[in-house]
DNA sequence: ATTCTTGCCGAAACCGGTTTCGGAGTGTTG
DNA sequence: CAACACTCCGAAACCGGTTTCGGCAAGAAT
């Protein structure tokens, strides 16, 4: 009984046996062959390289798996009831892992789960051998994810760093100091009351960027006030609702730095109601690189990351990761890029008598 | 040799002689038991399911694959470098397909793939059987995957009809029947001049939504003059340089209707420009439910498609079609919701006069 | 009481690979 | 010339399932 299928395949492949016998050999040797066995003539490994793609032999997976454990994909839960901020960026970030995957003959397994439940379906996806390893992208604070897959001796990748990284192989954006440089680049253009708009508190990326945020202005020697620091803004009407909380204080802010793009976008509608527009009268930068900030009025400076890279160095890092190589290894950053477009700016022109102080009356001043 | 990796499962996955063990059956029986083979008593059934799943055994699908040649798997293959329509719901859309082959312990490979070379990462999956059967987005009116998988003998579903859709199964949505009733609703709230721009002309959908309006326009008894036929807007840009072409018109029309979201998205600005307004001089109906659009002033009224139900719906086909179901029973359509937002809020007041006829003195006047 | 079914399960082959083991052939050394 | 070490490959077990085949036992038919 069981799945009863009629449209079966047309061409019966060409089996290891079919290799073997075309060469007067044991399907035995012929594998050894094509896995670099150290036992093997040299000259017959070059024959049997040659006629097994000649005959377009392509070792079957599931077979090899049953045998050596391992599938050959790359496993990719995505959670779904989750503010994604890579919704607009999936296709390439799924285009670099399948890519990098492919060349190496791997493939990539994607499952998706709502957040809580995501360990029911990393315990089946493990249970029935459907990945050799994952890739863990948005990373919390505290993960689960972590300990389930450490735990159940199951190699991953984290995009971003976790809060205990030990044996943990990660890989993460510099949006630390992305976030550092755009306090340094507005307090360069004068801007000396800067605010900043966070994200999502569970997350690692939030910490990073308000880290980041923090130390530039560190850097600069400019004050940030309690007022000024606001989070848990993931969509457009958070970010408006912070932007209008920002901009109605007795000392708006004269610029801001958001974690998100989605959310910097509410900035836009919430100067409006001000009277106030943004890249004239309020500095806005942002981070994500959305494409549909390029078509904001005038459009959203932004860090953007590019996305198939970091799904390509994810995917070999995490082959590398089943291979063998240790966790500590396998351990890299890649720097965001800057988007400088209109709404950053903003100059505050700097004058010489007020230069480092609070200066109220700065702000507003058409063109 | 080959691919040594420490990293090994912890616990070593209870398999099918385990369950026959306990039971003192062998595994062949156990095998039939669970695969209803009708010549297994009823009590040992129960008792075979019981401890099955009292000492947690999972198949391992590999080690299925290798004698059934089915791996319980979905294939997806995204074509990267091409307009993406889907992209703000390829999340969905992957959520509907994932949890509906999970309910039936399935799951999904994806690969991505440049339009052009596509056919090679579909002869790899296939001769490495990495999955069962394909769902194939996004179809062309001429779709060389239909005769790969044709060929191949490999069970697909189409979603969008295809031009010869002989033998194949396809899932649709009624993209036809939206445009139709997007021409209606217009002309009902007193538009008589209305305009239209196509999509990517290599697509099914594009033929589809364009002749749903060309009906809608006759229904109504309304002519649709060539200069009011627009083609190959993609992107917002394109949408924009359509929509100056028909503002700039003698006779310019008060609304229009536009295959894609996004496309429609340069309507706005090109109205702006000429000093006219959508929602209030210029009506605009557009497909796809892109979140973007309730962002838009006014917001984009347009229709939605339910990426998860399409998903799911697909998955379930394809599922069938790969156990036996004839394609020509797998055949489906799903309407689309229509988000009647502000863009198309403009009524033209039917003047007794000269209603049916065409007046271009009609247009612009403020609420 | 014999024969014929029928229900039910064990035994074993099989799928397509991988891996272990042993041994035939050759070359080296004492 | 015997003993020994290598090189290289065949033979066969193995992985975890599925599927075929045959046979035992109980009940039905003759």
């Amino acid at each position: 009984m069981n799945e009863s299928g009629p449209p079966l395949r047309g061409t019966p492949r060409t089996t290891i046996a079919d290799v073997a016998a075309a060469l007067g050999l044991t399907k035995g040797t012929v594998s050894r062959a094509l896995n670099d066995y150290p036992d093997i003539a040299e000259g017959t490994r070059v024959r049997v390289r040659g006629m097994a793609d000649r005959m377009g032999y392509r070792p079957l997976g599931s077979a090899q798996a049953i045998r050596t454990g391992r599938c050959r994909a790359i496993g990719l839960v995505l959670e779904t009831d989750e503010h994604d901020a890579h919704r607009p960026f999936l296709n390439e970030f799924l285009a670099g892992l399948s890519d990098a995957a492919a060349a190496q003959s791997w493939t990539l397994t994607v499952a998706t789960a709502p957040s809580g439940a995501a360990r029911a379906t990393y315990e089946r996806l493990i249970e029935e051998r459907k990945a050799d390893g994952f890739i863990l992208p948005r990373t919390r604070i505290e993960d689960p994810r972590v300990n389930l897959l450490r735990n159940a001796g199951v190699p991953f990748v984290l995009f971003g760093r976790h809060g205990t990284p030990e044996g943990c192989a990660w890989f993460d954006i510099e949006a630390g100091s992305a976030m550092r440089s755009a306090a340094h680049l507005l307090a360069e253009r004068g801007h000396r009351r800067i605010a900043y708009v966070g994200g999502h508190p569970d997350y690692t990326y939030n910490q990073v960027r308000q880290q980041g945020f923090l130390e530039g202005m560190d850097d600069m020697g400019l004050p940030v006030p309690d007022a000024y620091m606001h989070d848990g803004a993931i969509t457009r009407a958070d970010g408006e609702r912070a932007a209008a909380a920002l901009l109605d204080l007795a000392e708006p802010p004269t610029a801001i730095v958001y974690a998100i793009d989605n959310a910097a976008m509410g900035a836009y509608r919430a100067a409006e109601h001000r009277g106030k527009r943004v890249g004239r009268d309020l500095a806005v930068i942002a981070y994500d690189g959305d494409p549909n900030g390029d078509f904001a009025e005038p459009p959203l400076a932004s860090w953007a990351v590019d996305w198939g890279r970091a799904g390509a160095r994810l995917a070999e890092m995490l082959i590398a990761r089943v291979r063998g190589t240790p966790a500590e290894d396998l351990r890299e950053t890649m720097p965001a890029s800057f988007l400088d477009r209109g709404s950053a700016s903003v100059v505050i022109p700097t004058d010489p008598a007020t230069a480092g102080a609070d200066n109220p009356s700065q702000l507003g001043g058409d063109s």
